[in-house]
DNA sequence: CCGAATCCGTAATGATACTG
DNA sequence: CAGTATCATTACGGATTCGG
């Protein structure tokens, strides 16, 4: 076990000193920021939850995912891949079969993917409330006003 | 405490039944993917983080975080009053003063966003070890093919 | 000081055609 | 079947300028 930096302890919480200066250093070297840039994308999760059920195959999890282009599932799938999250087995039959699977370490990010799924489903009814009164208090912000 | 729909069960663990098809429908009700809109930005995560230490204005926002433009402060600002996550209070002065406070609801993402950012120091070191490897194998499939 | 408005470059995504 | 290659479109973010 490495000796964490001093200020590991304290992003371990997502607490910072009040005088802190987030540096671009900071930003790019930040576990938490590539996790998110894996995730945060349009069909990663989709994947890693297709994927829990056991190994599928390409035009399987393609079929499975309405709207995503067989560009943008390789794409997904290679970068999950190259994040050692997922397998890719090639079976040398004709006509050809490629079986995708989750490494542990992919299973495991269901862990904090299903507690944001929590923190979402929780409070969807407020932020849905909330967006709709920030647009509409936008939206008119005068319905009197004396048009002549 | 209303009656979930069947899948609401499965969906909470982030399973679903093997002969599932994700729809587009499904992909833009989800309350999931609306989170993950908000905090896979390049600057939503920084702000919430800053903001916990208690209401700070614009201008020590964006001097805490080193890059951003005023334009992606307001932006990023923007998006999570809309959302309830924060609270932007104008102090009727000269020069004008704002301040911005994380409501209890944006307070409350910060425990799955530990638990995301536990996850991601725990397998830093395997992703990071995973991209090389992959990056390696394929920049130089072959090493010693006869030139010429 | 705190923004809004505009313009612009890059990256993400999609459509389509082609290949082993 | 499982991709790759190319092109078009769009979204995101940054730089700059202007206003209250």
């Amino acid at each position: 076990m490495t000796t964490p930096p001093p200020g590991a302890r304290l992003a371990q919480e997502l607490a910072l000193p009040p005088d802190v200066r987030v540096t671009e250093a900071m930003r790019e070297h930040c576990p938490l920021r590539d996790t998110l840039d894996r995730i945060g994308d349009r069909w990663t999760v989709i994947v890693v939850v297709l994927l829990r059920g056991g190994p599928r195959r390409f035009s399987d999890l393609q079929r499975a995912t309405e709207g995503i282009s067989r560009r943008m599932l390789t794409h997904t799938l290679r970068n999950l891949e190259r994040d050692g999250l997922v397998t890719r087995t090639v079976h040398p039959c004709v006509p050809p079969r490629v079986d995708y699977a989750l490494t542990d370490e992919g299973s495991s990010l269901t862990g904090p993917l299903t507690g944001l799924l929590h923190w979402s489903m929780r409070h969807h009814d407020h932020v849905r409330s909330s967006r709709q009164a920030y647009d509409s208090s936008r939206q008119e912000p005068d319905a009197g006003g004396p048009p002549a």
